[in-house]
DNA sequence: GACCAGGCACATC
DNA sequence: GATGTGCATGGT
């Protein structure tokens, strides 16, 4: 399994190249991103970030004090934005109450024990917790999505119905413990899932589609090295 | 116009 | 514990 997953890695690494994700000034600015990027695609993200920008908003106590009708309005663009706003609001309290506003100090907790914290803010859920820790913390937690379901259920690695908990764990324990690693392979999950996977035919093209079916992938994908950034 | 996107909480059975 | 539903915009 271990050389299957660093299999992976490799494949996809050689096609798209470095992606230094989380895309994100801030820890801060990528903690709003990871909330409000929740069943949204990131372009509708981008809008959002950048109308708080545009306001001066883009700080905890920036959201804090601005009423949620205002503040709805301005992540609009991100879809769901009445719930987003709670979500904002309710970890920026969380992180007032528990660290003094400090991110610093979240960071500087216990890993186990700040995801647990962090899975009791009401829209915070796994692979929010996950990305926060991942990309704002840097600390070093695999972050599964629906993409890395997805390919892995295709290429028969995980069964069909296996929890989020499932699936972490197997990256957890074949791969070694490393931040560098768990954002780069995320990242990489996420562009083949865009790139690959939302229709059939494109998914023969897909650099994995090899490893699945033997079959060497068509198209001029192989061609493409471009260590392109997210978006 | 239908479908999709880097989820999550809550109701119901 | 499993399943269904609401939340909502913008691109393809």
């Amino acid at each position: 399994m271990r050389r299957q997953l660093l299999r992976i890695y490799d494949l996809l690494s050689d096609y798209f190249g470095d992606l230094h994700w989380w895309p994100g000034e801030t820890p801060f600015e990528v903690i709003v991103g990871a909330i409000l990027t929740q069943n949204t695609a990131w372009r509708n993200v981008e809008i959002a970030i950048a109308n708080l920008q545009a306001a001066g908003m883009l700080s905890p106590e920036g959201i804090l004090q601005t009423d949620d009708n205002t503040l709805a309005g301005l992540i609009r663009p991100s879809g769901y934005y009445n719930i987003k706003t709670q979500r904002l609001k309710a970890f920026i309290r969380f992180l007032h109450e528990e660290f003094g506003g400090n991110l610093g100090k979240m960071f500087a907790e216990d890993a186990p024990v700040l995801r647990k914290k962090l899975l009791q803010i009401k829209g915070i859920g796994e692979e929010t917790a996950d990305s926060i820790l991942l990309y704002a913390g840097n600390i070093p937690v695999f972050v599964v999505d629906a993409y890395t379901r997805r390919i892995l259920c295709r290429h028969g690695i995980i069964d069909e119905d296996a929890t989020y908990g499932q699936i972490q764990a197997l990256f957890l324990k074949h791969l070694p413990s490393s931040v560098p690693l768990y954002n780069q392979y995320h990242a990489l999950l996420v562009n083949t899932g865009k790139d690959f996977c939302l229709k059939a035919p494109r998914c023969e093209r897909c650099p994995l589609h090899q490893l699945l079916t033997g079959k060497k992938p068509r198209g001029k994908h192989l061609e493409r090295r471009t260590g392109r950034q997210q978006q």
